[in-house]
DNA sequence: TGACTCACG
DNA sequence: ACGTACGTGAGTCAG
């Protein structure tokens, strides 16, 4: 018999530290239980033990703030991110057949104490888990500890037997107490004896056995004459630190230990809490997933229907004719070709087909095309991009089950069926096959149900659907572009890297890696001695904004700052666009409909998205985005949607004003900020007027606006506060709208697309505060890119309505591009903005200006 | 893998 | 008294 005693509080405290703070949706910690339970796991693999115990403090102290509470207080204390972790921990470790153990009046300490006692008592080996040292002195023959500890998210245990002690501290377990009754603890309130540190203690106790042996020999000519003096100031201390520091055996706890075996315990409680506190990767890891199933599936009359069964399919034109006017929900695996193999679901059948089934490609043309056959699947993206390929069109996709999760909760990061199955609890249903279909069916209808009761069904059936097909068809159509043209750029780029880095090396008086952030820290602020400002956790900062204040130092900061940008174009955007054209010439960048967690579309593969505009030499990269052969580029884009958002969902007159005036909004926001008439803002003005709207826009801070607009933090203070006396709508929709945020937990946008804020309930300062400027934020960002979404479908819609060879090819967050054969060019344009324009109707006008060219700079230049 | 840097809206 | 604006993706270095 082997008994696991775990010291709960602290393999809790040491997990809580050591992994990065992670939360659920709603904003309950778990990153303590998590690293708790990894912890355990991996105790379990290296002691096995039958019999285990799991020991807490009675009462765990709550935390207090630093201002008003010591230092004792404070150590003792525990944030209110770690206490809330404790329950749940608890509830989680009986479901998992753990006993757990505590005691009225004595510590966690004193319970491993008297476990350990027991055992030796009855013969059985004791295995102590705990992160605290003080528990080495109970190590004896068949005793031992695991120190704990949580490093970087991975748990790590080490071993400490007898002679593990000897090893490290030269001394028997035992003496160990000795030791720190002369060293102290001020952790644990325990004086020792004042000046004499661990090395002292640990060669007194080593020289002379014990604190009795120490005072023994107190004349002994081995004490030397400052340490005798002090050990006898500090002999009732240490005698008292004695009795403090040994832990105590005789709590009054069960040690009858046959009553520790580890249970059964409820798998399937444990897997439905785990599945609550979102811990996915744990259900796996503990081999729960096919637990949390069998809670929901209690049987109930339904059992008979929620059952699949795997049907020989009829002759595939058979079938598609028995599916007409049903619901079928299908998986499919697709390719370069299309659909290679289908497996669908209908009337509780399930039927599978693939390419090289008789009558494969008239059967997938007839079920995609079919509007009667409404389809349910997992990733209509994919399944849109296969229909194009198979050369047919995909109808009446109903339901997406990562589009849904994805609106349900945008801050995670996996839509997989498998993981969506644990986070909703939902039952696949019973199935003669190993089917994911009996996944897929049951989980629809549960989102479905979520949706609708978030108010969300407009959203995913009008907006995400919809825009799934839109974004399917420009991944295909992708975006033409000068291969050579940019292979000549980067040649020209190269030479001029070529020769800055020589003149940096000359300038430096040594060669170095200038990429390296490290090397080029030690170069500027060692070598050349330039007064160094920030600091990053791994050193000095290097980034452009430290470099501009260096200017004036050092010839060296320009040709850095030049080299910085030259490499940058060359490797992100020469060498990494060339590698990613296709074939056919065009780059088919992907986009991404379940990333950002503000409802923003995503571009990868390349990064279409973020093509230099701002610099001349970086801008000219969009010369080599051209259109194809009798083809031009049409571009539009929005004139200042968020601000007209904010100022329609704030509803503040003087901005809607200014804006239906048709005024230019950063040139009136500053005649007003600075009481002058309009034609006597400067440029200067303007501009720092200008930041204060985007800074608005972000959830604005004083210091960063000073930072940004180079005025003193006061003065930014100024313009904040006369801004928001001006616009007072604005001023009165932030203080609601993060009030709002605290009461429901998450914000919204206009078209009700949500985002948990978690961070809202942080004790944490700058957590707190960074949910905040996310509850201003998202709503406005938000809506913004629901405008555009709804924009690109109705682009996308008329322009197969009216026929047109036109096809939009890229969207950039305000703008949208669309390649049109050159005699459709005009109307095009035309269509483009006006869909932009009317996708909504707000309390003021959008405004979309096109531009045509032949290539994106000729087009977006007007 | 994470930190740093920098490209875009 | 805190540390310091929202949202992304990619390339590079270094442990």
């Amino acid at each position: 018999m082997k008994l696991l005693v775990i010291d709960g509080n602290s393999i809790l405290n040491r997990a809580y530290y050591g992994i990065k703070p992670l939360t659920t949706k709603e904003g309950q910690y778990t990153n303590a239980i998590y690293g708790f339970l990894t912890t355990l796991m991996k105790l379990l693999a290296e002691c096995e033990p039958d019999h285990a115990a799991v020991a807490f403090d009675l009462k765990a102290p709550t935390f207090r703030h630093k201002a008003y509470s010591g230092y004792k207080a404070n150590r003792k204390g525990m944030p209110p991110e770690l206490a809330s972790q404790l329950e749940p921990l608890k509830e989680l470790l009986g479901y998992l057949g753990y006993r757990i153990v505590t005691c009225e009046g004595f510590e966690a300490d004193d319970i491993l104490g008297t476990l350990a006692s027991a055992c030796t008592k009855q013969g059985c080996e004791c295995v102590i888990a705990t992160g605290d040292r003080d528990s080495l002195q109970l190590v004896s023959d068949t005793v031992s500890v695991r120190l704990a500890a949580t490093k970087f998210g991975k748990p790590e245990v080490t071993l400490y037997d007898t002679d593990k002690i000897k090893e490290v501290y030269g001394v028997e377990p035992k003496q160990l107490i000795d030791i720190k009754a002369i060293q102290g603890d001020s952790s644990d309130c325990i004086p020792g004896v004042a000046g004499i540190g661990p090395k002292g203690a640990g060669e007194l106790i080593a020289k002379f056995g014990s604190l009795d042996g120490v005072y023994e020999n107190i004349g002994s000519p081995d004490i030397k004459q400052g340490t005798r003096k002090k050990l006898e100031e500090g002999k009732d201390s240490a005698y008292m630190s004695l009795i403090l520091g040994t832990i105590r055996t005789d709590a009054p706890v069960d040690t009858e230990l046959s009553r520790y075996a580890i249970e059964k315990g409820d798998r399937a409680a444990a897997a439905r809490l785990m599945a609550r506190l979102e811990l996915f990767s744990l259900i796996k890891k503990l081999g729960l997933e096919n637990e949390a199933s069998h809670i929901s599936s209690a049987p109930d009359k339904k059992t008979e229907i929620n059952e699949l069964v795997h049907a020989e399919p009829p002759a595939l034109d058979t079938l598609l004719k028995q599916l007409a006017g049903k619901t079928c929900d299908i998986l499919a695996q697709t390719d370069e070709q299309g659909i290679a193999s289908i497996e669908l679901c209908a009337d509780n059948k399930i039927y599978s087909a693939d390419r090289f089934t008789e009558g494969f490609e008239s059967f997938i043309d007839g079920l995609l095309c079919d509007e009667t056959i409404k389809k349910r699947t997992d990733d209509s993206k994919r399944l849109f991009a296969a229909a194009i390929r198979n050369g047919t069109e995909c109808r009446s996709v109903v339901f997406d089950t990562s589009l849904a999760a994805y609106l349900l909760n945008p801050n995670s990061s996996d839509y997989t069926i498998e993981r969506l199955v644990q986070e909703y609890e939902t039952a696949p249903y019973k199935c003669d096959t190993d089917s994911r279909l009996a996944m897929l069916v049951p989980l629809c209808g549960r989102l479905k149900k979520e949706i609708d009761s978030n108010g969300q069904t407009k959203l995913l059936d009008e907006i995400e659907l919809p825009l799934a097909r839109v974004l399917a068809d420009m991944e295909y159509s992708g975006f033409e572009v000068d291969k050579k043209g940019i292979a000549d750029y980067g040649k020209a780029l190269q030479r001029d890297i070529d020769r800055l880095q020589s003149e940096i090396y000359e300038k430096a008086g040594q060669e170095f890696n200038i990429n390296s952030p490290k090397q080029l820290g030690a170069v500027l602020f060692e070598s050349l001695g330039l007064p160094a400002k920030k600091k990053t956790k791994s050193g000095y900062s290097t980034n452009a904004e430290v470099l501009e204040e260096l200017r004036d130092y050092h010839p060296i900061i320009d040709m850095i700052l030049e080299y910085r940008a030259l490499t940058k174009l060359k490797s992100t955007y020469c060498d990494g666009l060339l590698k990613v054209i296709a074939p056919d010439g065009r780059i088919h960048s992907s986009f991404n409909q379940t990333e950002t967690r503000t409802g923003r579309i995503s571009s990868t593969e390349p990064n279409l998205q973020n093509i230099p505009v701002r610099t001349e030499r970086g801008k000219e990269f969009r010369r080599f985005f051209t259109a194809k052969d009798g083809c031009v580029l049409v571009d539009a884009d929005y004139s200042q949607i968020e601000l007209r958002v904010l100022a329609h969902i704030a509803d503040d007159r003087n901005m809607l004003d200014a804006f239906r005036n048709g005024e230019d909004i950063h040139t009136a926001t500053a005649a007003k900020v600075f009481g002058l008439p309009k034609d006597m803002v400067t440029p200067t003005l303007r501009s720092r007027a200008k930041a204060v709207n985007f800074g608005i826009v972000y959830g604005i801070g004083a210091f960063s606006l000073s930072k940004d607009i180079g005025v003193s933090r006061k003065e930014a203070e100024g313009y904040i506060k006369s801004y928001l006396a001006l616009y007072s709508g604005i001023d009165k929709y932030m203080k609601d709208v993060v009030e709002k945020a605290k009461k429901d937990g998450y914000v919204t946008t206009m078209f009700g697309r949500r985002r948990y804020l978690p961070e809202l309930t942080s004790s944490n300062f700058n957590m707190r505060a960074f949910g905040e400027r996310v509850a201003r934020n998202m709503p406005i960002q938000g809506t913004a890119a629901d405008i555009i979404k709804i924009a690109m479908i109705r682009v996308y819609d008329r322009l197969k309505r009216e026929n047109m060879r036109s096809r939009l090819i890229l969207q950039v967050h305000d703008e949208l591009i669309v390649e049109a054969p050159e005699d459709e060019a005009l109307k095009a344009a035309a269509l483009l903005s006006e869909e932009m324009e009317n996708a909504v109707s707000l309390s003021l006008k959008l405004t979309a200006d096109a531009g045509i060219g032949k290539t994106w700079f000729d087009a977006k230049g007007q």
